[in-house]
DNA sequence: TGTTAGCACTCAATGTAACCGAGTGCTAAT
DNA sequence: ATTAGCACTCGGTTACATTGAGTGCTAACA
């Protein structure tokens, strides 16, 4: 373990270097920060912790770098507290307080807020639809041969999808089919509705002879209602970063964000009940290794919802946001909780 | 009027700074294309050419560079035609018939095509649901105080909104308010749902006593349904354009892309029938002068209903892209007369 | 008279050398 | 154990010469 001066002057080198991107030296260091001893002291310092793997040298005579194990030790322990100021709150809460929107403008919102304050790029991920309570599920008529249907949820989420309707079915049997569908499916999460429960609708619609396409219709809609959405929030926030001054740079990192499934795998990847940092090289997709992730799950009723993150150089104010995203969280939840989210 | 060789000699240098994004000088010019004249001939055909404002020099002994006034001149009549090829359309109409979607998957997925065929910036506004005709208004509660109304058109575009009930109301009410509405508008065209529609629709509901929340709740609803929608593609593209390679350009660039509003108002710009090429500093807004933007409308039954438009450098493939945007054009317009779009 | 070869000239880009300065590592003094 | 001092390193900057693609002009030519 490091002893406590030690500790010092990793968080200062950190705190610098999170600053100003620039390597930090030892004269610099003792001129900005008082750590009472002279740079030679703090040389042998950066050296000592240069032998035990925290900080990096690029050459000699150039300052030192935080390396992956040094941020994960500043993480782990050094970070300095730096809550969400009472500006940022009021702005934050006026928002959320500002009028019902639907729930997707709440989430697309909060990626916008997260990234605006963080100057970085945040993701946020949104409950499955299938995790919220079956509401209706309606069939409107389209044109001869398309019905349009409506899936909605106590969230307040509605997702719609084009159906072609089977050769020879007629809009009634779908008005019927709706009427068996939603008896059944009253009140139920969407993720619950089972085998069992289709098997019901299938014994009902039956005897009307459209059993063949009933099942399919039915799980269609539910399918489409099983994608987890992912909103984006400062991509071009993400250009002000020193480290995001070659195009290639910028190019690789948006054309990783624009995969969407690739970035739900990532998020995917944490779990954790609080806040989790994963720094550089600790993240599984190459691509962002140069990057540090930190993800916060929020939940109701111990159930995983969702999940909010910040995506930036390593070099990130790391206590900012996730200062930040502690708080988001704590709101979003509160949003769900009043919105009368069922799991 | 400019001669023939003339004509000819500008044409080359524009395709050459195209192709090349380099200055063209005289020697290289008469090695590609051959012009049947000496390197010195073409000099000075450059030199009357620069005279005349159709090329530029950045200081003696560079390349000539095109101007705007060479664009325009270009676009206007020397522009090589440059199909769409037989591959690409294969491409493109393969996407266009694959399955029935959501209306709102298509004008994502013709942005994405266009922008990933041009390497660039892609724009596509889609008509306001307004022009669509009204199918239906449906009232679903929410929780006690809420409601969500659905609003469906004919082009399968579904417009969602939560509605706060005023206190006192019952969901009986909204019910009942539902079904007057949708018999007064049944077949009508949102847009032209008139202060006389609603006039009835109003004298109709006076005696239930909901009168005064009444209004506001279908205008609420209307409004929402008057957004166009804007779909963006290729906003990664463009960090290939060499033009693109300094950040400061390409944060300037997607911040105003950003802004919604602002390129709605760039797009609505050009309204005219055909294609519209808006060149460098014809650019009214003063943050895209370094760009050209071409637009191509699309319209029903004489009505203007949206704007497919392509974003990219002054120096861009205009043949490409016009004959593009051509296509996909009649690829749209087929694709909305076959969703019984409603004017 | 229009075209072309030749040539002097220009200027961005590239390469090279010198220098500066922030920073280190080591040693000796405190 | 700490620190002052000093030699050394190396990226970054400046200055300067070189190169090469390109022009403009003039004189010769068809």
């Amino acid at each position: 373990m490091l002893d406590e001066r030690k500790r010092r002057v990793l968080q200062a080198v950190i705190d610098d270097y999170i600053a100003s991107a620039e390597p930090v030296g030892s004269r610099a260091l003792a001129r900005k920060h008082d750590l009472g001893v002279s740079p030679a002291t703090i040389r042998n310092e950066m050296a000592d912790l240069e032998m035990l793997g925290y900080l990096e040298h690029i050459h000699t005579s150039s300052g030192r770098v935080p390396s992956a194990k040094g941020y994960r030790f500043y993480v782990d322990g050094l970070i300095p507290p730096k809550p969400v100021s009472d500006e940022e709150k009021v702005l934050i809460d006026r928002w959320y307080q500002a009028r019902v929107k639907r729930i997707d403008e709440v989430f697309q919102e909060t990626a916008r807020l997260i990234s605006k304050m963080t100057r970085n790029v945040s993701l946020v991920l949104a409950p499955q639809v299938s995790q919220a309570a079956f509401r209706c599920l309606q069939f409107l008529p389209l044109d001869d041969h398309r019905v349009i249907t409506v899936l909605m949820t106590d969230a307040g989420f509605v997702e719609n999808k084009i159906l072609e309707m089977p050769d020879g079915a007629e809009f009634e049997d779908f008005q019927r089919m709706a009427r068996v569908i939603n008896r059944v499916l009253a009140g139920k999460t969407i993720r619950s509705i089972s085998e069992s429960s289709l098997q019901m609708i299938e014994d009902e619609i039956q005897d009307s002879g459209l059993y063949a396409s009933a099942l399919e219709v039915i799980q269609r809609a539910l399918d489409a209602s099983k994608k987890e959405r992912l909103y984006l929030g400062g991509t071009t926030m993400m250009l002000e970063q020193p480290e995001f001054h070659d195009v290639e740079k910028v190019k690789n990192l948006l054309l990783v964000l624009e995969e969407e499934e690739l970035v739900k795998d990532i998020l995917h990847a944490h779990t954790g009940r609080g806040l989790e940092v994963t720094i550089g090289r600790e993240n599984e997709n190459s691509s962002i290794q140069d990057c540090s992730i930190i993800t916060a799950t929020y939940h109701l009723d111990g159930e995983l919802l969702g999940t909010l993150a910040v995506l930036g150089p390593t070099r990130m104010e790391y206590s900012k946001a996730m200062s930040l995203l502690e708080y988001m969280n704590t709101n979003i939840s509160e949003v769900i909780r009043k919105y009368h989210w069922k799991v």
